[in-house]
DNA sequence: TTGTAGGCGTTATCAA
DNA sequence: TTGATAACGCCTACAA
């Protein structure tokens, strides 16, 4: 690798001019200016970031950390997070925790140990150790689609109250009454609050849920398949779901086919999210939308301005989601 | 932050000693390192990975680029290529070109610049010196899904000629005349091989493709749409269309709807990739299924050996694709 | 306008 | 078993 040192010599000056003139300092002449860059194209010359880095203690990269990759919600933040942080000129260095919320924790240590500028998180995280000393750090985070309970943090997220209210009350509105939900890992914060309020919502239309129409998967088809496939199989099954997200939605969808249920007349579906594949024409999901690719850039502004020293306040940003009405969703059969 | 001499000043040790202690070296005394360990626990201590890559000339990184991270295709190698990296402890940069070639060169040239230990690559490039560049080089890098043309690479790719006469000829042996193709880029070779192959089958069953029926489009299901409403609406419209990805057999799905059209029954349509919905009830997409998920572990596999060392040859793996036939092809209309 | 020298936080070599 | 010392490649006072 051709350094700063193997300009100098070429061009014959010191390595601190080829520095210099390579940053565009105002310090250098035009004319060595020119022969340094000349020579450095020449040899192939690529800035080594990881020794600026390590001198101007700024890596000029953020760390994205997300539970599944491959859930276009997630897909849709990241592609956010990318758009801006290029327009910055920042690098993503993004992590996938497959779920683990260990791995979630790794990845966290294993990015402030690269020394990123910041972190953006969505995905849950235990009370862990790890949260606290990121708290307590000097390294700017911020959580997307995510909170983390008993701790203060800056966050952008969809107002999952009032996004269930709408999906829950669209249900009952139909006349539903047998409405059950499947939600996502415990430990995820805005699936608990859809939950609540899913049996909120019960509750004040005076209804109460059998305990077997409430269900936990994992965030993925197959999770939701399946939980929905056991839910449908009941003696006494829902007449309507409501899904803590699309990709369970998607799979209780199936779970609905492999029984012989049609959608909507034998149950009616709502997903969370609004991925782009729920408005394909001979799904289209009812659910509740949310801007993925949006929030993904809000956070990456603030975080940036925030890196900069524009040190705005604790950014709390809840972006009000809202019902997508399509064709999962009908009147009960009689 | 802190770093280890403020260890070393805390337990009263040398800063070389403490850095051997932290990385377990067999030189260092039992109760020495048990001090170390306590005392860098206590201060919260996180090595700094950029120090430390810069002196010993690898940083664990590895680059990833990406034309688009919301098709599941490329996000499925993205968790194959995470799943391997992370088991060998190597973290994963990932870039998303948002399909720009530019974008790709100046991700490339980045991440080189961030001294990555090696590249896996899913995107087009032109004939650059950028690659031209990267090829020179000593930096390892493999091509995942694509093929550079006119340069030699290592690459991991689907047989997309196999793929794409297993596709022609089934819509064939279903009695199809009028067969249309809408493909990607056309910088992307994967797209212009199925095209190809798509052309040469035909002749070779004597049919001659209209060249309205031919058609390109960005890898997106907007695009997919906008062609196939395109095609779909020509006075002498095909009765199956190939597309050169699933993405964008969805997109065409979506125009078939707009128009009226049935499907399969008035257009079939045979996508490639087989992501995960195109296997979701309602849709049944007939397509070319290539094994995203393992094409990212396999060049992960083969990108991180040769890092170490134990280098094998050039990679040149090509895997076998085969044609999942569901609900949306079946004989023309008379 | 340019050069010298010191330092960023590690690791590695050589002595002790 | 431990400690100095010199790198790694770059940036930046301070001097010239």
């Amino acid at each position: 690798m051709v350094t700063i040192k193997d300009i100098a010599r070429e061009v014959g000056v010191s390595p601190s001019t080829v520095s210099r003139a390579l940053s565009n300092s105002p310090l250098i002449s035009q004319a060595t200016k020119e022969r340094v860059h000349t020579v450095a194209k020449q040899l192939g010359y690529e800035r080594n970031e990881l020794a600026r880095a390590l001198v101007k203690g700024s890596s000029e990269a953020i760390g994205l950390v997300v539970p599944d990759i491959t859930n276009p919600f997630f897909a849709d933040i990241a592609r956010g997070v990318g758009e801006v942080a290029h327009a910055f000129g920042y690098g993503v260095i993004l992590c996938n925790t497959a779920e683990s919320l260990e791995r979630g924790l790794n990845y966290i240590r294993l990015l402030r140990r690269k020394r990123v500028d910041g972190l953006i998180i969505t995905n849950a995280i235990r009370n862990d150790p790890v949260a606290k000393q990121l708290v307590g750090s000097k390294t700017p985070f911020i959580l997307v689609s995510q909170l983390w309970e008993g701790i203060e943090t800056p966050y952008v997220t969809g107002d999952d109250h009032y996004g269930a209210r709408q999906a829950v009350e669209h249900l009952i509105a139909l006349g539903h009454k047998r409405i059950g939900f499947i939600g996502g890992p415990a430990a995820v914060q805005s699936s608990n609050d859809r939950m609540q309020t899913y049996r909120n919502v019960l509750q004040k239309h005076g209804i109460t849920p059998q305990e077997e129409w409430i269900r936990y998967a994992d965030f993925t088809q197959r999770a939701g398949r399946e939980a929905g496939r056991r839910m449908l199989s009941l003696t006494v099954r829902p007449t309507a779901i409501f899904a803590a997200n699309d990709v369970i939605a998607l799979g209780v969808l199936e779970a609905a086919e492999d029984l012989g249920l049609s959608v909507p007349k034998d149950l009616s579906i709502v997903g969370y999210d609004d991925i782009s594949y729920a408005s394909l024409p001979r799904i289209q999901l009812t659910t509740v939308a949310q801007p993925a690719f949006e929030m993904g850039k809000i956070a990456t502004d603030w975080l940036i301005s925030t890196i900069s020293g524009q040190g705005r306040d604790f950014l709390h940003r809840v972006l009000k989601p809202h019902l997508v009405v399509r064709c999962t969703t009908s009147k009960p059969s009689p």
